[in-house]
DNA sequence: AGGTTGACCGTCA
DNA sequence: GTGACGGCCAACC
């Protein structure tokens, strides 16, 4: 799998979690480690920084449920708007998280 | 070529 | 709950 099929299977995955739903980097990366043979959660950071703008960036959170503080502001109010349970200011990564599989 | 830098994560204190 | 450390892998000096 060469890195430009990997930002495709990335961002195709983010695709398609469910509205109020949510998945951290690092689960991205597990769900994708079999197929594309690496598991970094720092590489699908670096991809959602580039390439995120193009799919629903705001459903790909850290593992405290948290975003970095440039991003914070815009990604709570698209949480709000699609009913994201949250916790404070952060989502709740209990009820939130989603793994594929489980809406199809 | 080599060092630094990230929208990161798990562990340990 | 917080903070330090090591591992991670591609992009960028």
């Amino acid at each position: 799998m060469t890195p430009d099929e990997y930002v495709e299977a990335v961002l195709e995955l983010v695709d398609r979690i469910p509205p109020g739903r949510v998945m951290s980097y690092g689960a991205v990366a597990d769900a994708l480690a079999e197929r594309s043979g690496r598991a970094s959660a720092r590489l699908v950071g670096s991809i959602m920084a580039r390439h995120g703008a193009a799919v629903g960036w705001h459903r790909v959170v850290n593992a405290s449920g948290a975003m970095p503080a440039r991003i914070a502001a815009e990604a709570r109010a698209r949480w709000l708007a699609e009913g994201t349970p949250l916790r404070q200011d952060r989502v709740d990564m209990r009820a939130a998280g989603w793994r594929p599989g489980e809406g199809v």
